[in-house]
DNA sequence: TTGTATGCGTTATCAT
DNA sequence: ATGATAACGCATACAA
C-alpha cells in the first residue's frame, strides 16, 4: 500500500467527504455539485463544459458550487463518453540525451497551452522497445509524437492508422512529420571548413535506422563534391560519447583532417579521446558536432557545432498534432552553423 | 509486432469493424471478444484480469480470441470503476536542467516494470507553476513525485490530502520521500580542500526555497568548523550556468580560495567566468560542483563534484509510491565525491 | 434554458 | 465456473 496521508480526520470532518477505503477522501462529482447548487447534474456538465451557453447567473451559482466543494472534473470518466483524453504522448530514444531537453520542454508547454498534458516514454534505441512503448501510451492519448523513431515505416504506418501520429525528423509517406532542414548549417559548416584548407572530410555516422543520419550523409555527399571537397562515411558503434570515442582509430585511418560527426556526442568523445591520445583540436583535428546540445560550448575547446532548434521542433510537432497548424504549411525549421574553437586551419602537408 | 495489418481494406473485412467519423477504427472491446469466444463479457474481463480463475481450456480459447481481434483493454474505461489509472506522475523544477535525465529515467523504469506509465510536469523553479502543474496531472495518477518541490509544507501536505505523494531530495512532517545523505560526499570533499591548503571556503547557494540547498549548508556549516576551516555562504541568483557567472565578483570579493557549489551548472558557470577573466583554475580558484552532471567532466579543467545517485533515486522513489518498498525501510542513498581537476593546492598567500 | 435518460468499456457483486 | 447486472463519472441526444 502506498503512503496515505498522516492524519485524516481533520479533513474528514471539515469537508464530509465520505472517506474511501484507503483513507484518502472520495473525489468530488457533478453529482455533489448538483445537488449543493440545486440542480441537474446535467446542468453542471454544461456549465463547467463550455462556459457560454446558458444564464449568466445560474452558471455563476454552478461554478461557486463546484468552486466550493473542490470539484475537479476527473479526465478518465470524461475520456469515456467523449473518446478525448486530453493527453499527448511523446517518445524519445534516450532520456539521458541531451538534445531531448529542450524537446521535451518544447513540446510539453505547447501542449500545456493547448490544455494537454504530456505522457513521456524512452525507446532505447530499439524497434521493439519503441513498439512496447507506443504499445503502452497509445490507449492513454489523443495522439503521439515520435522523435526519431527506429521502427520502419511499415510499422510506423501501421501505428498511424488508429492513432494520430506525428513523427519528428522521419519522413514516411502520408504520416504528418516535423523536420529540419540541414542544409543551410551543413554547407555552411563546410564552407567554413573549405576556408580553412580542408579538402577531405569524414563524416561520423549515426544509426543505421536513423533516416536523419541517412539524411545528414546525402546532404553531405550532394554538397561536399559541389566544393571540390572529398568526403567519407566513417561508422560509430554507437551515437553516444563512447561511441566517438571509439571511431578515433578510424578517424585516423581514414586520413581526414576534419569530421562532421550525426550528433554532438558523438563529436564530444571524440574530441576527448583525441586529446587524450595527444593530439591538438583543431591543430591537427578539426570537429564538427550536430545539435548544440548542453555540453558542446563546455568542452575545451568549444564545440562547433550546427545548431538544431530542438524546442521550436517539439513545439512545432505537437502543434501539428493537435491540428493547430497543417503540417502541408509546417516548413521545415532551419539549421545554423555555430563556430567555436574546434575547427581551424588544416594541418600542413 | 502490431496488432492491426498495414492493409486496411483487408483488416476491415477481416475483423467487421465499424469505422469512426474520424476514419480511424473503433476499439475493440472485451464485448467483441466474448461474441468472439462465445462467452460473456464478464468472463472476458475475468480471464484478461487475473489469469488464475478458471479451466485453463476457456482461459485460453478467450485469450486467443483476444489476440486475434487485437483487443486492448481501455485504460480509461478500466480506471472508473477501480479508480486506478496505473498512472504515475513526475514533477521537475526544470526539463532542461540535466540533473534531471537520469532521475526521470530511473524514474519511468520502475514505472515501466511496475506496468505503470510516466506523465512528466516541469514547474520551472516558481511555486505557482508546480501547484498548477500538480493539479493538472494529480486527476490522472494513482501517485505523484515531487522533485525538490519549492512549495511550502502547507501546501505539500494538503495536495499529500487526497493522492499519494513522494518528495525527492525534500523532507516533510508525514509524507514520505528519498532524499540523499549529502554528508559523505561533502565531508571527503572538505578533507580534500583542506589536504590542499584551503582555509576558508564559499558555499555557492541554491535557491532559498529549496530544501535541500538549506541541508548543503547546514551540512558545510557543521563539518567545516569541524575541521578548522571558515565557511562563508555566497548567494546565486539562480541555479543555472547564469547563476554561477554572475556570482564571481562576490567570489572575488569573499576571498576564499575554494568553492563548493550548490549544484554543477552554478559550478560550472563559474569556472568559465573565472578562466574569462583570467583566472586560473584550480591555480587561483578551486571549485567543486554538487550532482556530478553530464557535462561535469566536459569542462578543462574537469570538474572535481559530489555525485548523487539521480537514477537510483528516481527509481526509489516510484517504488516507495508504489508500495514496493516501506518509506521507512528506504535508507537514503549515499554521496560520493569525484575528484577531478578543479580542484588543487590553495595558492600561496 | 434546464432536466431525463442513455451509453462509453470495464470491474465487481451478485446469482446461477 | 460462468453469466446477468449494477455501478464508475461524465457527456449528450432528446424531451420538457
Amino acid at each position: 500500500m502506498g503512503p496515505v496521508s498522516a492524519d485524516s480526520d481533520k479533513a474528514a470532518k471539515k469537508t464530509d467527504k465520505r472517506p474511501t477505503a484507503t483513507g484518502r477522501r472520495a473525489a468530488v462529482t457533478i453529482y455533489d455539485v448538483a445537488r449543493h447548487a440545486g440542480v441537474s447534474p446535467s446542468t453542471v456538465s454544461r456549465a463547467l463544459g463550455k462556459p457560454g451557453r446558458m444564464s449568466a447567473r445560474m452558471e455563476r451559482r454552478i461554478q461557486d458550487a463546484a468552486a466550493e466543494l473542490g470539484y475537479r472534473v476527473n479526465p478518465m470518466a470524461r475520456a469515456l463518453p467523449t473518446g478525448r483524453t486530453h493527453t499527448l504522448g511523446l517518445i524519445v530514444t534516450d532520456f539521458t540525451n541531451p538534445v531531448y531537453f529542450d524537446l521535451v520542454r518544447g513540446a510539453e508547454r505547447a501542449a500545456g497551452v493547448a490544455g494537454c498534458t504530456m505522457v513521456l516514454a524512452e525507446s532505447q534505441e530499439s524497434g521493439e522497445a519503441e513498439s512496447n512503448a507506443v504499445e503502452r501510451v497509445r490507449p492513454l492519448v489523443d495522439g503521439l509524437v515520435l522523435a526519431a523513431p527506429r521502427l520502419d515505416d511499415e510499422a510506423l504506418t501501421a501505428i498511424a492508422q488508429d492513432t494520430s501520429l506525428v513523427l519528428i525528423n522521419r519522413v514516411v509517406p502520408d504520416i504528418a512529420s516535423v523536420v529540419v532542414d540541414v542544409r543551410d548549417g551543413l554547407t555552411a559548416a563546410l564552407d567554413h571548413l573549405r576556408a580553412h584548407g580542408h579538402g577531405s572530410i569524414g563524416y561520423l555516422s549515426g544509426p543505421a535506422r536513423s533516416w536523419i543520419n541517412a539524411r545528414r550523409w546525402e546532404v553531405l555527399l550532394e554538397e561536399a563534391p559541389r566544393r571540390g571537397m572529398h568526403v567519407v562515411e566513417i561508422q560509430t558503434s554507437e551515437p553516444t560519447l563512447a561511441g566517438g570515442r571509439d571511431a578515433l582509430r578510424r578517424v585516423r585511418a581514414a586520413g581526414v583532417s576534419a569530421l562532421v560527426a550525426y550528433n554532438d556526442l558523438i563529436a564530444i568523445g571524440l574530441l576527448r579521446e583525441a586529446q587524450a591520445t595527444g593530439l591538438n583540436v583543431p591543430g591537427d583535428l578539426s570537429i564538427v558536432g550536430f545539435d548544440d546540445i548542453f555540453g558542446a560550448e563546455l568542452t575545451t575547446p568549444g564545440l562547433s557545432t550546427i545548431r538544431v532548434p530542438l524546442g521550436a521542433l517539439g513545439e512545432a510537432a505537437i502543434h501539428v498534432l493537435i491540428g493547430r497548424v497543417n503540417p502541408e504549411e509546417h516548413e521545415p525549421a532551419k539549421t545554423e552553423f555555430v563556430r567555436r574553437q574546434s575547427t581551424g586551419p588544416a594541418a600542413a602537408r
